[in-house]
DNA sequence: GTAACGTACAACCACATGGTTGTAGATCAG
DNA sequence: CTGATCTACAACCATGTGGTTGTACGTTAC
């Protein structure tokens, strides 16, 4: 019922997302959720160079779920927790979209002279050739 | 509250969101979810090739969150929404992480029996020493 | 001032990704 | 059987991604 108002354009969806899907990146962010850190602090963390982590933390901020501050020759990175409901709530309302599926029953409540009918959806009738 | 055992691997993960990812294909998890279609009829609903709609459901199916079924010559798909629930799942520990940066306060009120922790403090003190 | 540190950025490489076309195999309709 | 449909898969191409190294520059420490 709660009628988030995202305004996120697909490609800001493409760049969560995608920021997401990489272990490094996660990592980063729940560092950055639990405490601030610079980029150095969180490259001696990993196996690869300074330079990666730099790219990864790009990354994020790319897509809006980390911020950088300069902090004297430092930047610090901080992760933005609104980012990461934002990105919740779209996985929420897919959710809720698959109830809608067999929300018919609200409507059926709603409706009682209404038949029985199966959730297949507004499809070809199921024909099991198995 | 709710001990999800997830069970998923970084790769798996990695799978997961990079297939989220993509219009097209968040597109075709939505369709997928209101009703089974087949791959031709979902080839038709965008203005690219079917050997490419394919290759999207391929990866859709190869993070789990949809499932082919033959019917014949077609090819049934249909979303999983458990899968898409565990992503979900995913995101929520990540903001309750950053929830637990406030404080044991939550903690404290839903472990009331455990002896008192040593205030790890709110502060921007962090030493992740993973 | 000099040296060390933290960062930015470019160039490069291997490989994955998203798209295409083409070919071939099953399956349904006639 | 013949043809149309649906799918699978390979080959190919352009671009993006994740990693590297190297260089340059601002900032801190001595």
């Amino acid at each position: 019922m709660v009628v988030d108002q995202s305004s996120l354009t697909d490609a800001e969806v493409d760049r969560i997302f995608r920021a997401l899907a990489d272990a490094t990146r996660r990592d980063i962010v729940r560092r950055t959720l639990l405490g601030e850190a610079s980029v150095s602090e969180l490259a001696t963390a990993y196996a690869m160079s300074f330079a990666a982590v730099q790219k990864h933390v790009a990354v994020l901020e790319g897509a809006g779920l980390v911020t950088k501050q300069a902090r004297g020759r430092e930047r610090i990175v901080t992760a933005d927790p609104d980012r990461i409901a934002q990105a919740r709530q779209l996985l929420t309302a897919l959710e809720e979209l698959w109830r809608a599926r067999f929300g018919q029953l609200d409507a059926v409540l709603a409706d009682p002279p209404t038949a029985p009918r199966s959730p297949a959806g507004p499809g070809p009738t199921p024909d099991p050739t198995t």
